[in-house]
DNA sequence: GACAGCTGGTGGACGCTGTCCACTAAGTTA
DNA sequence: TAACTTAGTGGACAGCGTCCACCAGCTGTC
């Protein structure tokens, strides 16, 4: 991002006060860019001063300390998740209510975990790697749509009921299985035992993951 | 493990050449110990040899270097989730191949692991913690019965196609589903996003995985 | 039994990390 | 303009993983 050079990234600006909130930013996208090639553990508060251009005490300006900056990296890398299955799920045409269309986006929303998992591995490990002192924020709720991972989740499962696909007694808490079983998933085969799995049987133990869903979804 | 102003455990022995093998176990025990209260990340090499009551750089005789420990301190503590599966196991009466045997058995495979999860964290994040280079052996398979927590599962899926409950035809591959129900529940509720749930509710959502995988086998 | 060789320990050093303290310059407000 | 706050700098510290040189004790051979 800078040369060692020199102290910014422009070498007109020699040192000192960069405007508002600059470098708190560029605090995060480096740390998210480390993340991304190096998971939670790559994101070392003073590479990421280095490539920002300053000094590394002046991440503590900003930052209680290295995990409050990680903290907010997990929350930018789960965001990017959350992208990833907003966009997942608008490709699916068909109005609210077609059983078809509210399968589909369903399985688009596991599509997209698993391939967000898959393709960001480093991201996708640091989004569930929040240091324990900055705990989730287990959801705004907010009044709009909930645009978080579970709530898009939800979103979808609530579609799946009004489309009588799924029965509304089972509705409740079912998110939670759902879930878990898309999660643990990602985590088998992006970090844990099934890692090394070559391409075509990882597809494959991927699809029976999403197939045994929609099957147990009803 | 040891006072830190006497070298070693036995105060008569001043310094040099324990037996066999026992600086190598002993690191191993301690990096459990270490990954036992803080996970993988706790497995510093310094302090494990401070617990032998040896150098640090004494631990490069037994080990090429932190991460080798790391990965024997995993395949221990995959041990213990695999002890802890079996004894869950073999808690369960009933001989093979009976419906509802067959049933509690696998359902006994899900809640110790989701025990072991839940009251050894460290080591159950530390068992999936393998460091890259030092990946997992994918199963020895061998001819006897196979002990790992994969092929604890298999057994019982086994016992269930034997005992007429899960189709044949659905066999091929269900592992995979079920396990990543399973682990991504423990994952989700142990160090993941729904780690601060409160006990009751924690429970109730754990509960809510194991039935929804007694429901979807048949 | 002396001697060579291997094994497994020691001591010291290096560069890297996160973090603390004192200091100072730029910006803001009175 | 003076006082105050904010956001950077510089230097230091302890702890970490790791490397190199050294050396003590065990082992096996002539």
């Amino acid at each position: 991002m800078t040369a060692p050079g020199s102290p910014a990234d422009t070498p007109g600006a020699e040192r000192r006060r960069r405007p508002r909130g600059e470098v708190r930013d560029g605090l995060v996208a480096a740390g998210l860019e480390l993340a991304r090639t190096g998971g939670p553990d790559a994101v070392v508060l003073r590479e990421a001063t280095r490539m920002v251009g300053v000094v590394p005490n002046a991440a503590y300006r900003h930052f209680a300390d290295r995990d409050e900056l990680l903290a907010e990296v997990c929350l930018a890398a789960m965001g990017q998740l959350a992208d990833r299955m907003a966009t997942g799920v608008a490709r699916v045409r068909g109005k609210h209510g077609d059983p078809a269309a509210a399968r589909h986006r369903l399985r688009a929303i596991g599509v997209a975990y698993l391939a967000f998992a898959r393709e960001e591995p480093g991201l996708f490990a640091t989004a569930f790697s929040v240091p324990q002192q900055h705990g989730y924020d287990t959801a705004p709720g907010s009044n709009g749509t909930d645009r978080t991972p579970l709530g898009q989740l939800r979103a979808a499962l609530d579609e799946l009921v009004d489309a009588g696909v799924l029965d509304q007694r089972r509705r409740t808490g079912i998110e939670y299985p759902v879930w878990s079983a898309v999660h643990g998933m990602a985590v088998l085969v992006g970090q844990g035992p099934l890692r090394d799995l070559p391409d075509a049987e990882r597809h494959r133990v991927e699809e029976a993951s999403l197939a045994f869903l929609n099957q147990g979804l009803g």
